[in-house]
DNA sequence: CAACCGATCACCT
DNA sequence: GGTGATCGGTTGC
């Protein structure tokens, strides 16, 4: 394709998570068709949410080292993937040196090409894995890879960036850690919080 | 080993 | 605005 994409490299993920959240809002999320199979995805990322490790009660982590949140204290730029309330996937990607906890929620995303509406919207954690054909086969890839899923810059910068809670957790609630496009129509969330 | 609960979404009232 | 669907991880017996 016309790709002047680069992927982000690990250096990029190596600040803690409220650093890198605001950091990838416009960045490219890029799918793996699948082996062999469908056509490349590609959405700018719209909306985050970051999630520390000790001290932050709603993350993951915040209980120590467990097998589900391992790729959390793993090396940076790696997916972390979970199934949550039974239905609903949930992408990540840790943050900070290997270590120590630190993750960045991708929460909205908006459709680049042609798959715009044909796949549904990608405003919310559940329906942007959904979309894009993220399971618990992505736990633990990495993501600054050029094939299958990763992260990538095609220059493109965000206007204006918002600050507000996050979204759906009841520990550390009141916390300013979701950072969103101002104002762009794909986030998701109350209104008033874009 | 069993019970509980969650970083959600869709649909109902 | 409220709640059911559905399951893996964590906790407690």
């Amino acid at each position: 394709m016309d790709c002047s994409c680069k992927p982000l490299q690990r250096s990029f993920f190596l600040p803690p998570p409220d650093e890198v959240a605001p950091r990838l809002l416009g960045k490219i999320l890029v799918g793996g068709g699948g082996r062999g199979g469908g056509a490349e995805l590609r959405a700018r990322i719209v909306e985050t949410e970051a999630y520390l490790g000790q001290g932050d009660t709603a993350a993951h982590a915040a209980r120590g080292l467990t097998r589900r949140n391992a790729p959390l204290f793993g090396a940076p730029g790696h997916a972390y993937v979970y199934l949550i309330y039974g239905m609903h996937f949930c992408l990540n990607v840790s943050t900070c040196a290997a270590g120590t906890a630190g993750g960045v929620l991708f929460r909205a995303a908006a459709w680049l090409s042609p798959e715009a509406g044909l796949a549904g919207s990608l405003s919310g954690p559940g329906r942007l894995c959904a979309g894009m054909g993220i399971t618990l086969e992505q736990n633990g890839s990495d993501l600054t890879g050029r094939g299958g899923l990763h992260l990538a810059d095609d220059g493109w910068r965000p206007p204006e960036i918002a600050v507000t809670r996050r979204i759906g957790i009841r520990q550390a609630a009141e916390l300013p850690l979701r950072f969103v496009i101002a104002g762009h129509p794909a986030a998701s969330g109350p209104r008033g919080w874009r």
